[in-house]
DNA sequence: AATGAATGAGAGTTCATTCAT
DNA sequence: TATGAATGAACTCTCATTCAT
């Protein structure tokens, strides 16, 4: 079975102005300090008391000079939760690529993911708010890293590694435990990453649950 | 063992005015109307957009009569989590008592959850914001739900009915699950319901999840 | 020929709060404070410079204050306007009801249309905006205003005071002729009133115009 | 009597920067560009929604080129404006140049003026806000419409052809009525002319009212 | 001569909260 | 107990203008 095509991989875009037009490379860097800025803000204090006035300061720009680069605050916190889409995904896939079962592949998948989770826990908590704010931008988002699931659960169904079982549904099951667990034991908790224990029973609990009668 | 007390019910408590004062009958009635229509103004714009003058209004009451029961927005949403709290719990409680099995009390539990989140979606939209809004309401509102598994799983860990395992992780695990699919296919999907094959997909992961070594 | 109905006159309406309720005395005080202080801050600095904090302070209100009253900037103009067609409306039709004969009713009428714009030059200052900032209404109050000519050279025709005209195109003339005598005289003169021989010289300049050809 | 003398006509004036240096045959086109866009911008928006961005994108100029040729938005209104009122005055003479008579002569202003707000309604709209904007600029206008007028009255006067009464006034009764019919038949109306029989009721009204006594 | 990124004051508007009645 | 007028700080967003390149 072939493990190292990365499964939540995917593609880049290019910054461009709140027009449309595309940017000097002065241009490029102050947006990606407003982008940064904002991403602690909102972070921070949510979407709602997040203003444009606390993120051009987090920035050190004018008022202004924010609607160079973005529509509006509801624009850029769109574009966060579509970054950090490719980042914990990209986060997965790199970490899962390294496996040499697919077994190790979902355990790799999950590090990797809490990984990402407690070197930008700020970036995360964002995604929580994403339910009132943009909720077609955080279906996108669960959809995405669906997809990235089913495709690896799909392939184990067929070689026999994992039962048979709805791959959509199971999908979903995993992220709701990822995102979870990551919560309560990295953005929540005092540690910062999920310890070795709580892991251990997380990915038994998986791999019991994914397992095919016959190993049972 | 013993299947018919309620795991995660509670108490109750009782109103009084924004300043502890007790009330009159008549403020009791004012002081629900009030409630309730903050219960529905949340849940359909949020927080944020949710007014006091939309819940005031939907009352029928003056706006200054929101302050003579309430000592702000923020209070009346707490409250409104605690609240939503305490009748999921009941919810899965009442259902999980009709069990016969240790298996089936789980089944029903969930079973009673999904429902509770059908019934109320609008309610339940609510406690998605409080991770910003009112993160230790909503922290509270997960251990209390968590205390309620844990009991049951350490209960039935004990009998050799299901492996051992850390029952604070298995209980945050099954929340995890429960909320990413009541989201998905009750919040966000057009059933209202989470669809028969679906529920034995989860359910059936879930078992196997927690099964024995000796049963596999 | 009857000469004493009014021909310019017109309804009254009650004022109420921006979302249509009904005021109290304190809050029709206060919205009549508000809507004078608007009627000069627009004279004076015109529509986009009348800012709503320069309205608010010459009311000695809140700013939110208002927004209780008028939906918008642009809601508070377009009643202005309406106001002031209103109330010129009223001052001609008042002198003209004076009148004995067909041609003082004229001079009357014009008369009146002259002491209002002395008297009120700040919100006649207004009307010369609306051609951008209200066209709708602005036309509204061309509309009003030439019918109330129209009736009254119907009446001189059919009873051959006056030559047969098209009494449309009349009304526009005479309309045109009031408007820039009073602003060339009364808006940007010392003066404070038409002079009497400027009076005089466009008196007799309508006359004539609109004489019977028999007369001639 | 001389009838073939521009009475309306005027001086040319030569443009450069705004710092008043002169200008390269490239600047001058450039300045060009974004006088017309300007023209334009005003007419469609009004002053003040005509943005700098508009007018410089209109003109294919950056945003800073706008400051090497205008000192200030103003500045550049109050240009068109001056550009404007040349244009119409020298229409107006060209027109009555070809005049044999002297009411032949007023008939032929009137004609240019009407058909010069037909084929420039957009940069005629621009006057109607010069009254807050630029009320110097425009009382400049009209005094020297005025004074076209008054120059071919006294004349008239002077060989008995019209009678006698204070040109001043007759000039301002004249621009009064060549406005609003110009704004309600061309500006507002669906013909993009004055229609035939309006044109002649308006210059009968006219010629009646500046008629001399001893012609009635 | 031309660019376009950056500025920052100020715009209209909203809303949780207070308080005189 | 209930009202609703009033407040004023804070919000998002615009735009004429400047200036380093």
């Amino acid at each position: 079975m072939s493990t190292n095509s990365p499964r939540w991989e995917t593609e880049e875009q290019q910054p461009s102005g709140a027009d449309g037009r595309t940017l000097t490379s002065r241009g490029v860097r102050t947006r990606g300090a407003i982008l940064e800025a904002a991403e602690s803000v909102f972070a921070e204090h949510g979407y709602h008391d997040a203003s444009i006035v606390k993120i051009t300061e987090a920035a050190s720009v004018a008022q202004g000079t924010f609607y160079l680069y973005f529509e509006s605050k509801q624009q850029v916190f769109n574009e966060l939760v579509r970054d950090l889409n490719r980042r914990v995904r990209h986060a997965m896939s790199e970490r899962a690529a390294q496996a040499r079962t697919r077994a190790e592949r979902e355990r790799l998948g999950f590090r990797g993911y809490f990984e990402f989770v407690a070197e930008h826990p700020a970036l995360y908590r964002i995604i929580r708010q994403a339910e009132i704010v943009a909720p077609d931008i955080l279906r996108e988002h669960y959809e995405r890293i669906s997809k990235g699931y089913v495709d690896g659960l799909r392939a184990a169904m067929a070689t026999g590694e994992i039962g048979e079982s709805d791959p959509q549904v199971l999908s979903w099951i995993l992220m709701g435990i990822g995102e979870i667990v990551g919560a309560r034991w990295v953005l929540w908790g005092e540690t910062d990453t999920v310890p070795d224990d709580v892991f251990e029973n997380v990915m038994r609990f998986i791999e019991r649950g994914l397992a095919s009668r016959e190993e049972m």
